[in-house]
RNA sequence: GGGCGAGUAGCUCAGUUGGUUAGAGCGCCUGCCUUACACGCAGGAUGUCGGGGGUUCGAGUCCCUCCUCGCUCACCA
């Protein structure tokens, strides 16, 4: 790309199919996205590095919104960070997503009519790379199409060997610390994927099911007792029904025995205080320690038997220890069919003594929604209390921040109540758990290398069977990435520990919380410093769009549509902090409406700017002596520094002070939606409505104040449009690419210049307010009186009752005549009579703007309004009045309080003066 | 059931340690094709700040209470 001022005016509409593809490709073949840890203060560099990883989307994943979302944001924040100097880098990749992938693939063989079993586990995983190596990262490449700025040289892979080996290292290493062990219990067990489940895999979710009350008589027919089950096929597996120890009602009953219906086999009656609540149902608990948890610790506490009634595939079967207890009517069937036939049974056997509705939370699992069933396995844990610790602490200790607030408390909520991960899954596509057994002496071998035999009696080794959870990759991605288990990788160095995590609130346990536990347990230290939750991305009904659901946008369309730059703007302007965006589906045009419209007017300002400041190069606002500027160029000067800085404070410290965030400045930074609201204001409202307006006079005449223009002119556009890079890029670009500024202090890209600082010389213009009050004033009363907005009118200031300020004011309309007239087609004479009659405005500085209208006024409805605007002004200033002649208030308020208040007493009063004078005149 | 949050203009949300005419964007209404832009320009309307009570000279802001939503966790069978 080239500084050369262009040689072919823009086209009238920007075309940002014509021109993304191209930049993008432009910034790679550049470089300008890829990190040198050469550069990185923390390697001997003279720059902060600035590191964001993204939460890596699933290989096979397909864009949808909320990935355009998070995305976006990421990039938005990378991008100003470049800007600012930062050696940048976001890292991008994706993750094997062992269970959801494993389903696209057995649905694709299933269409075949096969099941992985059918082929084999060697097959089927060679199957599923292929799979994910021909379509996989499709997402990553429709990343780029939204103008993602990753550090692609550093793609990473949760599978690939470099973080099959960090997998690994963390396995053996947690092993080596005692914190990975072997436990035989009850876990969730999904019967569709046949593979164990943690506790955050198996959602809860409402639904109305029925409590079953059923009669359990005694084996010496003299009484019975009756329990409540929402699972009555279970009570096939039951081994004895549990009572309160103090429950007046069995105390008596507690060492019988009953008599299971259905099953006939005999169970104990047992008393067990804990795991009772005497409150609920019928006070007595069925026990069926191998198919829930909480039986299962009781079953535990009273070494009782656990038979298993259900097959992996969720069918009644007779399993361990179970005997004949399911009988042969009922076996192969499956478990809801089964619920169904036992209530029949015991309807008929005449046990069951009622169905009540009832509504419970039922876990389902979290990747094809099936019911999860609690099953007695054996699966590999990770004891997360020790690795929970740090993670909590460094909240506490602001080392880490979670914005917004609120999830600070979720977080530390689950923190404290974190129970055991259960990381093995019966899964083959995944990290193959590195643990060997050895069937002669029954050795177990944890290990980092493979191994083929028993390294204590040299017999054949065996290795487990079982993949790894999916997020066990995952919670190592800040530093995996970046080269670990390699300690001496100077990635590690130069970009470990990374800054900002944005992702979404669904993984905060799954991802977000298990990576800090990750970052101490590993690493020693945090792996960020801030959290960022970003919102949901919602249709008009508030629903959570999803492909399923049918209420989706590709960001690929609206692309298609209206550009990167309209989709990127509309949804980081729409985005409050943790805010959820709404996105109609149904009517792009309206939802994208935003961005393109901002769009549009910014490659308008480019096209005035470019016709207009010409193609001569324009000297830098630096080289412009102060005293050749006129008062609207001081002015957009100054709401240019204010732009900047509401900016600046909007985005936030970049990173904490000292590794720990100061109170003030915890919840500051990473507004977007604030950011781009003051660089839109600036550019939209104040630079082209105003100053843009004030300069075409100016640029239409010859001389050295055209000069000045076009330097100020260029100077704010160049400003506003680096404001402006991070959020819309391509835009952006392609305008300033044409800029006709000196090249002095300009690098090839937008992408990698300096952000905008103030420049403090400027202070509040007040001359240019006073015109752009008349201006308004003007307009005002045009509009009042419902002149055209074509008749030419004029009017007169009146500076007599503005002291000292008469002649200054007279001066600035004289000098600003031009401009005033252009703009509101209204000529202001500084030297008419003071006494004309007619409509008038009063300025903040006392002098008033008069618009001879004898003949037009309608004089009773002028008398009404002013009336009416009198009377409201009373009211408020008879408040006021009040409120000063009150002690309790000018003794106690703050004295600037009472002062300003004072003030506008005066103000107020000046303006009840002139208002009760102007109904006098008006009513007469 | 535990924890947390929210209820401010038709919609989405700002409202900093209580300070007195409650704001923005979008939408809506009216008028304008003013030679960068109708994806634009100018003007305008709109709120018992969820209800009730309290503290205070003063409450959208602090306290209590009720109502309504939302998020999150959870082995009451």
């Amino acid at each position: 790309m080239s500084n050369a001022p262009a040689t072919t005016p823009l086209p009238p509409q920007y075309d940002p199919a014509s021109t993304e593809a191209t930049l993008y490709k432009e910034w790679l073949d550049a470089g300008i996205f890829t990190a040198d840890p050469g550069h990185s203060r923390r390697t001997g560099g003279d720059r902060e590095p600035f590191v964001i990883v993204m939460p890596p989307p699933n290989v096979t994943a397909v864009l949808h919104m909320g990935h355009g979302l998070n995305n976006t944001v990421q990039d938005v924040v990378i991008r100003w960070r470049r800007m600012c100097g930062d050696e940048a880098l976001w890292v991008p990749g994706t993750d094997h997503a062992g269970i959801a992938t494993q389903n696209v693939v057995e649905k694709q063989i299933a269409a075949e009519g096969k099941t992985r079993f059918d082929m084999g586990r060697e097959a089927f995983v060679a199957r599923t790379t292929e799979f994910v190596t021909e379509t996989g990262g499709t997402i990553l490449e429709q990343l780029k199409a939204i103008g993602s700025s990753c550090d692609w040289t550093r793609t990473a892979y949760t599978l690939s060997p470099e973080l099959s080996k960090a997998v690994r290292e963390a396995f053996v290493q947690l092993h080596e610390r005692g914190l990975i062990y072997r436990g035989h219990r009850v876990i969730h067990w999904c019967s569709r994927c046949l593979t164990s489940l943690s506790d955050e895999e198996a959602e809860h979710s409402e639904e109305t099911g029925a409590l079953y009350h059923v009669r359990y008589p005694l084996t010496d027919g003299s009484a019975s007792i009756t329990i409540a089950t929402t699972r009555p096929e279970t009570m096939l597996a039951d081994v004895a029904v549990a009572v309160h120890p103090d429950d007046e009602r069995y105390k008596h009953l507690i060492g019988k025995t009953l008599s299971l219906p259905i099953a006939n086999v005999e169970i104990p009656i047992i008393a067990d205080a804990e795991g009772v609540d005497p409150e609920f149902g019928t006070g007595a608990v069925k026990i069926t320690p191998a198919h829930d948890a909480n039986d299962f610790e009781m079953g535990t506490r009273h070494e009782l038997p656990m038979p298993v009634i259900l097959s992996p595939e969720g069918l009644m079967a007779n399993g361990i220890d179970a005997g004949a207890r399911v009988p042969a009517e009922l076996l192969g069937i499956d478990r809801f069919e089964a619920r169904e036939r036992v209530v029949q049974m015991l309807k008929h056997l005449n046990v069951l003594e009622k169905i009540e509705p009832y509504t419970h939370a039922v876990r389902h699992c979290y990747r094809c929604d099936t019911v999860v069933e609690p099953r007695l396995s054996d699966q590999w844990f990770v004891k997360m209390k020790p690795l929970a610790e740090p993670a909590l602490q460094a909240v506490r200790d602001r080392k880490i921040r979670i914005l917004p607030e609120r999830w600070e408390a979720v977080y530390v909520n689950w923190l404290e109540g974190i129970r055991d991960w259960n990381i093995s899954r019966q899964l083959w596509w995944g990290h193959r758990i590195p643990v060997w057994y050895c069937d002669s002496c029954g050795e177990v071998t944890v290990s980092r290398d493979d191994i083929s035999s028993c390294p204590k009696c040299g017999g054949k080794a065996r290795q487990d069977e079982d993949v790894l959870d999916t997020w066990f990759s995952s919670w190592l991605w800040p530093f995996s990435t970046l080269g670990w288990p390699n300690t001496e990788s100077i990635d590690l160095k130069a970009f470990y520990p990374t800054d900002d995590l944005i992702t979404a609130p669904e993984i905060l346990f799954f991802w977000v919380a298990r990576m800090i536990m990750g970052g101490f347990g590993f690493m020693g230290e945090a792996p960020f410093q801030t959290v960022m939750l970003t919102g949901t991305v919602r249709d008009m009904n508030h629903v959570k769009m999803s492909k399923s659901l049918g209420n989706g946008i590709d960001p690929l369309d609206v692309i298609k549509l209206f550009g990167t730059d309209a989709l990127r703007y509309t949804v980081i302007a729409g985005l409050g902090m943790g805010a959820d965006v709404m996105l109609d589906p149904n009517d792009l045009e309206k939802s994208f409406a935003p961005g393109r419209n901002f769009v549009t007017k910014l490659w308008n300002i480019g096209r005035f700017l470019l016709t207009n400041v010409g193609e001569e190069t324009v000297q830098p606002l630096s080289t412009i002596s102060p005293d050749r500027l006129r008062r609207s160029d001081r002015w957009i000067l100054h709401r240019l520094n204010e732009a900047i800085a509401e900016c600046d404070s909007a985005l936030g410290p970049a990173r904490p002070r000292n590794g720990v965030w100061e109170e003030s400045e915890l919840r500051s930074g990473l507004r977007l939606s604030e950011y781009t609201e003051a660089a839109r204001r600036f550019v939209w409202n104040e630079l082209a409505d105003w100053y843009l307006e004030s300069t075409k006079v100016r640029l239409a005449a010859d001389g050295d104040d055209r000069d000045v223009a076009r330097s100020v002119l260029a100077h704010c556009f160049d400003a506003a449009l680096r404001l402006l890079q991070p959020i819309v890029p391509f835009i952006t670009e392609t305008l300033w690419s044409r800029l006709p500024v000196a090249t002095e202090n300009r690098g090839a890209f937008i992408a990698v210049a300096h952000w905008p600082a103030k420049n403090d010389g400027f202070a509040t213009e007040l001359e240019f307010e006073l015109v752009r009050e008349a201006i308004n004033a003007v307009r005002q009363l045009r509009a009042d009186y419902s002149l055209p907005p074509g008749e030419r009118i004029h009017a007169h200031l009146d500076a007599s009752a503005s002291g000292s300020n008469a002649s200054r004011d007279r001066t600035v309309f004289d000098e600003e005549s031009d401009f005033i007239a252009r703009i509101t087609r209204c000529d202001i004479s500084t030297n008419g009579g003071s006494s004309e009659a007619g409509a008038s405005i009063l300025l903040s500085s006392g002098s008033k703007i008069i618009v001879p209208l004898a003949g037009v006024i309608d004089l009773e409805k002028e008398c009404k309004k002013a009336k009416t605007e009198l009377e409201k002004l009373h009211t408020q200033l008879t408040a006021l009045e009040g409120r000063l002649a009150n002690p309790g208030f000018t003794d106690r308020a703050p004295a600037n309080v009472v002062a300003a208040e004072r003030q506008k007493l005066t103000e107020w009063t000046a303006r009840r003066e002139q208002l009760s004078q102007k109904v006098i005149q008006l009513c007469g």
